[in-house]
RNA sequence: GGUCCUAUAGCUCAACUGGAUAGAGCAGCUGCCUUCUAAGCAGCAGGUUCCAGGUUCGAGUCCUGGUGGGAUCACCA
């Protein structure tokens, strides 16, 4: 039993003892009390008033009595108004700290014996990544570290978007303006080469657009718009040419996302691409329509009713007997299903599609998949400019590939300034600015809240001082540097034991150490990673202000040195694992 | 128009299921490197939590009604 339950189940035999009032522990409001106040947790007493009949300091006060006398955890207790804030006892903090200590992967929840399938990326092939992609990206990453931390087993997969009218314009345009160049042959890095000429078709379209405006053809549709949609059709119908062009260019864009996803140091456990999974579906709901949960118009086209969960009619097959969106999802999700068993499913994709995932939630509910209970939208909002939206039109699309390099060119310059690491091999000091640019782009994007809109300034995602990445990194490489120079040392760790007067910044740190495991549950259960970001933060303002404030080295006794050198170890531990979770690495120095 | 999301310091963001005096960072101003890494620490200043009602011992949080911002409501994906 943890310390909270603990004390949630003193209060509620406290109530009782104290006023023959039967409540649940769930009703016991326990907060970790505010840093003004003296206390490790609070227990707001009010709703107890009734029960009572009495004022409430004076509960606060016999609570807090019965409490201390009865529960060896409670060392000592005070109230203020309403609240009573409990101390715990030195030996309870130094007995967790200890367990801690010797727990390999402290943090790390017990296996929960479920799988969850976490969908994420999911890009259109004919242009590069961007920002949009990179939250996207992030959250899905950090989720599933942070569910597998969590004790479940998370499988990472991603739906490529490889087919369609899109990339048939990349294809159009190289044929026609190529001249057989090649990512090779030009050097460019191939999804940038491929998404070039997805802007040269934009432009060939928009200047037959205009020339048949000026021919006063307003209605007209360009040439090369029909051409790209011949092409589309001889992809459908399987035209060898076609088909080999279109897996050439794919090829390339493959090439480019693995070499930025290897960068931003993400995988996937398997990919599916909507060339195999367009058709899947119909099946599905052919069966379905025979167990009555669709129903056919007289056109032919099969629709579903969902007015009673407050949702519309909605479309799944054409007319035509053809696949929509909604279809492939279907099917795509009865796929996954066989090929994972997977309890549950989240999609991270951006809030415009909240309606088609609720419409898809509640069809594999109709549906009676085994997993449909399991289903879980991570809708995140759009990531703006300081200037307004990204608009490809306008160019201030930020691309993934561009932002990465710049946030790591402005860790190198600050590490030149610092001097710190200058007595380093060029391999060496690489590794390290890639790890601190990548910790201030990550941590810049991970630390709000996924459901908000959030807007991206450039000029801040580079900080590296403040509430971001490098800033926790460096208290990460502080703890190293001393427990480097430790090693150096005779350190005669048993005596750690014996240090039981723990100053109140040693023994905050242990309660904010203590949170670690609920925090990773609370992120898991909530799919929010902010969650970890915040407890990453917090752990390290506490650790620099200790850092400040106490020497460690050099600390009044020897058991006070070898007890804050197992701190310093165990924060270490703490905040790698904690900036695993959300993708960041921790560096040697800094 | 219907539905959903959102509004907190000049700016970017916090505030666990309703709990104490709404917190951080940036920007601005002051201090602290002869001592374990100053990418740090300490301090000053900055708020009618969009508005109006309501529920409650208690509301940034819940309810109702407004206002601003956004998304969505395709035989597109």
């Amino acid at each position: 039993m943890n310390l909270l339950e603990t004390l949630q189940n003193a209060v509620v035999k406290a109530v009782d003892q104290c006023y023959g009032h039967q409540i649940e522990p769930d009703q016991v409001t326990l907060n970790v009390t505010r840093k003004d106040f003296t206390g490790d947790y609070t227990v707001v007493v009010f709703p107890f008033t009734k029960a009572a009949r009495k004022k409430p300091v004076e509960i606060g006060e016999e609570l807090g009595a019965y409490l201390v006398e009865h529960v060896a955890e409670v060392h000592a207790y005070n109230v203020i108004n309403g609240f009573l804030n409990l101390v715990v006892a030195d030996a309870y903090w130094s007995a967790f700290f200890r367990e801690a200590l010797a727990t390999e992967d402290y943090g790390r929840g017990a296996p929960k014996n479920s799988t969850v399938l976490v969908e994420y990326s999911s890009p259109n092939t004919n242009k590069p990544l961007h920002l949009g992609h990179i939250r996207n990206i992030l959250l899905g990453w950090s989720c599933s570290q942070i569910l597998t931390a969590a004790g479940y087993a998370v499988n990472k997969v991603q739906i490529i978007n490889d087919r369609g009218i899109h990339i048939c314009k990349s294809m159009l345009a190289w044929q026609k303006f190529g001249n057989g160049e090649t990512p090779q042959s030009t050097a460019m890095k191939s999804d940038h080469f491929v998404g070039k000429y997805y802007v040269r078709y934009a432009q060939e379209e928009k200047a037959q657009k205009a020339a048949l405006v000026a021919a006063g053809q307003q209605e007209a549709e360009p040439a090369i718009l029909g051409e790209a949609r011949q092409l589309l059709l001889r992809w459908e119908a399987n035209d060898p040419e076609v088909r080999a062009l279109w897996e050439k260019m794919n090829g390339w864009v493959y090439e480019g996302f693995e070499e930025t996803y290897r960068n931003l140091g993400v995988h996937f456990d398997k990919n599916y691409y909507e060339s195999n999974t367009y058709l899947l579906g119909r099946e599905n709901v052919q069966d379905g329509l025979a167990r009555d949960i669709f129903y056919r118009k007289p056109d032919g086209s099969v629709w579903i009713n969902l007015e009673a969960a407050k949702l519309d009619h909605k479309l799944v097959l054409r007319s035509d007997g053809t696949a929509v969106y909604m279809t492939q999802d279907i099917g795509t999700a009865l796929l996954r299903y066989a090929d994972f068993k997977m309890d549950r499913c989240v999609y991270v994709v951006g809030d415009e599609q909240n309606y088609h995932f609720k419409v898809l939630f509640e069809i594999m509910k109709r549906l009676g998949a085994p997993f449909a209970e399991g289903l879980y939208h991570l809708s995140y909002g759009m990531v703006d400019l300081p200037s307004g939206r990204m608009k490809s039109r306008e160019g201030t699309v930020v691309d993934a590939d561009d932002l990465m390099a710049e946030v790591i060119e402005e860790a190198r310059k600050n590490s030149e300034e610092s001097g710190v690491i200058t007595g380093l091999s060029a391999v060496e000091k690489q590794q390290i600015n890639t790890q601190i640019g990548l910790a201030a782009l990550k941590f810049f994007i991970l630390k709000v809240n996924p459901q908000k809109r959030m807007v991206f300034d450039p000029k801040e995602s580079v900080d590296l001082q403040g509430h971001t990445g490098p800033y926790i990194q460096n208290a990460g490489v502080r703890a190293r540097s001393v427990l480097r120079k430790a090693a150096q040392l005779e350190v005669d760790y048993a005596l750690a034991g014996s240090y039981t007067e723990l100053a109140v910044a040693e023994k905050d740190l242990i309660a904010l150490l203590y949170r670690f495991p609920a925090v990773i549950q609370q992120s898991a259960r909530a799919y929010d990673p902010s969650v970890v970001a915040a407890f990453c933060y917090d752990l390290a303002k506490s650790y620099h202000k200790f850092y400040h404030d106490y020497s460690i080295l050099q600390a009044e006794t020897e058991a006070a040195k070898a007890f804050r050198l197992q701190l310093c170890q165990l924060i270490e531990r703490t905040l790698t694992m904690g900036m695993r979770l959300l993708g960041i690495e921790m560096p040697e120095r800094m």
